[in-house]
DNA sequence: TCGGTTGGTAAGCTATGACTTACCGTAAGT
DNA sequence: ACTTACGGTAAGTCATAGCTTACCAACCGA
């Protein structure tokens, strides 16, 4: 099975800004901090988590690192729910049908 | 938006636990406490989690209370991520290319 | 080589989350 | 009515997560 931390590193708000703010475009940590309410080690943290999940990654120029968007972790996430999706939709059914008998 | 208290909803261990078993079968509270290694007061607080993130639903039975599967936060969810998949497939492919310019 | 920019890490604080036991309410059977 | 089964809630404990400031390391330009 995947690596499923990518629902405990979504989970948090302000890390979830993070990523999205990755999806707009790939960011140096300093970039990030700015647009948001935290301080830069904060968000340093926020990224390794990320990175951890496989959600995003790191790329150096320099001093400065690059982190952007990483299909990996996104994928695993996807593919989870994915194997519930179905199993949901059949409950959801059974449950109307059993609801319209009373 | 969508509710996003899903990715908090399993981030634990133990309610992605109960959040399975489900998938598998409806189940009351106690049927679920049986198989897991936690308290039934402790399953019934994470049932109320994840009632509350929309992907669980509850039917009274008399004093029995059956859980199943609820498709609108797992919808939200899929609907979420897919948000971001093709931005990070591109983000990916970017790198790449900018990879094999060295 | 030295000052400035960038960013990861350490240490410490505080809030929250997961768990326990104890308790109470409600429905069903006798 | 009494009892038993079922399950939600309260109160308290302990660990962890997110944040801060302070510090250190690495790379770059003058």
């Amino acid at each position: 099975m995947a690596n499923l931390s990518g629902f405990a590193a979504l989970a948090d708000p302000t890390r979830r800004q993070v990523f999205e703010r990755l999806a707009r475009r790939p960011s140096s940590v300093g970039e990030l901090a700015e647009g948001l309410p935290v301080s830069r080690p904060a968000v340093s943290q926020h990224l390794k988590v990320l990175k951890g999940a496989g959600l995003v990654t790191e790329e150096r120029e320099g001093t400065r690192h690059v982190y952007r968007l990483d299909p990996r972790g996104l994928g695993a996430m996807r593919s989870y729910l994915d194997r519930f999706w179905d199993r949901a939709l059949a409950a959801f059914k059974e449950a109307a049908e059993k609801e319209t008998d009373s």
